[in-house]
DNA sequence: GTCAATTACGTTCTCCGTAAGGATG
DNA sequence: CATCCTTACGGAGAACGTAATTGAC
């Protein structure tokens, strides 16, 4: 009633050799042991596979048959299995991330080159997303996980914080702000500010502390990163971004200032479901971004005054 | 290493079911034995299929890429069995049998059509051969087996003989013979004589007998009988048919006699490869023609003189 | 605390290998 | 008589079931 892979083959090995000691031997196995193999198989299938004198081996008609169907198992088992070792083996497979857009600028881009040029085989896919849809990306599981400044419920998901990312205020170069080394919250007071998306995370992030400060709204409400730079760079306001979103704003009427204080960083987690476990290959660039960290660290800052 | 019909059923039980004591259930087993048994599964595979908690059973990614492989190797697998057994109920199936004219013209389509209403499924082959490429025709497998006079080399081939069939001269209805009730070789001494085909078994049955009776051959040698009656009924000559091909000599100016004497007759093997069985179809339809021989005994004779 | 999957462990059964038997050419 | 498949039989290992354990909610 249940055929198995060792039968099928040893099947596929008599019905080629037509002998019974060859096969037994290209199955290692004994012959007596192969023979009653195959009394097994014409037992299970309910048919006799053989027809058998000690001197020829024929199939029967219904051999001929099940030959056909034997060889389909067994490229499909053979299949099914490959397809499963190349991508423990990450020679396949797929992997999707979704992150922020400033670190899908380069960032990731760069350490999705790295694990391109490490597992050419596995197809890669990146979503840049604002924070509000990022964990609904890996929950439906359209993204096998997320780079978020929110960790998530901890119920449902797995987070592990890959690093504070410094925060800057972007100003026109000519704002008497650009030439400090350092500015607090405190001093945007009565500033003009432009917001990123209200559904990305630095405008989540930072939205209770302006809120302290008497910030004035301008009303604008931008998606691109180059459009920000825009606005500022023709004196709309000024803005706050993450490091990695500075080479987005290069611009040489900008300056950039590193935030100082409690809140002068934003986190970003690493972040998965924590019932479904990661694809090997998944799992592969999970630790990749683990390690690539110092190269986000060292991310470009060459927006500065003087 | 080696994937057997019950792991793929359990993981597929599994998959659906989500819950291991309801697919244990399923598969007739303890919990315990079937935990074990996805346990080697995934063993075996080498990459774990299933994210378990004692609450949750979900897919890993490598568990949904192999899911679709199970389906086609349990699909494939279910397909190859029942068609086999499909084939050992003789739900479906072929069989390809070669009988000479004569007995294709009536008594094997009379058989075949008991077969077929016996068997609705299994499709149905006659080949019309002369004797000397029966036995060919079984050998190369194009006829499952034969009917013919000659039983074939016993080393090669299996013959048990249907019935030995009476011989009947044909003459035009106004020949002398015509009137007798019986005749003998003898009786044919210096008459015109056209023969059936020289391959064909009623000639090589016939030929050294005649040779003896000092036979006026006419030269014609025809291949259908129909043709051999229209000869002899205007007046060619006189022939020899096997009971069986009376029938298609029927016409009102001819009459047949039926031989007598030590070679009256000839014999109709059923004729099978030695080394090779039978398909269960075929087999059937052996078996049906064994018993089908009292309606050839009775066959139809209608052609008599008065 | 309850429910579900897993581990522990003893038992049964499958399946292999060695040795003897039987059939074919 | 030589060769090759099959049967017989004993042992090793696989796999199942019962009972105890772990873990999640």
């Amino acid at each position: 009633m249940s055929l198995s892979g060792r039968l099928i083959d040893a099947f596929l090995a008599l019905e080629e050799t037509r002998r019974f000691s060859l096969a037994a031997q290209r199955c290692h196995m004994s012959s007596p042991a192969f023979s009653q193999m195959v009394a097994r198989l014409e037992d299970q299938v309910g048919v006799r596979l053989f027809d058998r004198t000690t001197r020829h081996v024929t199939l029967t008609p219904e051999g001929e048959v099940f030959a056909q169907g034997a060889r389909r198992i067994a490229s499909e088992m053979r299949a099914a299995i490959d397809d499963l070792q190349d991508r423990a083996q990450r020679r396949t497979g797929r992997v999707s991330v979704a992150g922020p857009p400033s670190l899908a600028a380069d960032w990731l881009p760069q350490q999705l080159a790295v694990f391109h040029r490490r597992y050419p085989g596995i197809e890669l896919r990146l979503r840049d997303v604002v924070s509000d849809v990022c964990l609904d990306t890996v929950r439906r599981g359209e993204a096998d996980f997320g780079l978020n400044a929110l960790p998530g419920n901890s119920l449902e998901f797995e987070a592990v914080k890959l690093l504070d990312e410094p925060l800057y205020l972007i100003c026109r170069a000519d704002d008497p702000l650009a030439s400090r080394r350092k500015v607090r919250l405190s001093h945007l007071r009565q500033r003009a500010f432009i917001h990123t998306l209200r559904s990305g995370s630095v405008w989540q992030h930072l939205q209770p502390l302006l809120r302290d400060q008497d910030i004035q709204d301008t009303g604008f409400e931008v998606d691109q990163l180059g459009t920000l730079a825009g606005l500022v760079a023709h004196g709309f306001g000024i803005s706050i971004v993450p490091r990695s979103a500075l080479q987005l704003c290069q611009r040489d009427s900008l300056a950039a200032v590193p935030l100082e204080g409690a809140q002068a960083s934003r986190p970003i987690y690493l972040v998965r479901p924590r019932h479904r476990s990661l694809s090997t290959a998944a799992a592969g660039l999970w630790a990749l971004l683990l390690q690539g960290v110092p190269q986000l660290r060292r991310a470009p800052t060459s927006i500065r005054p003087q």
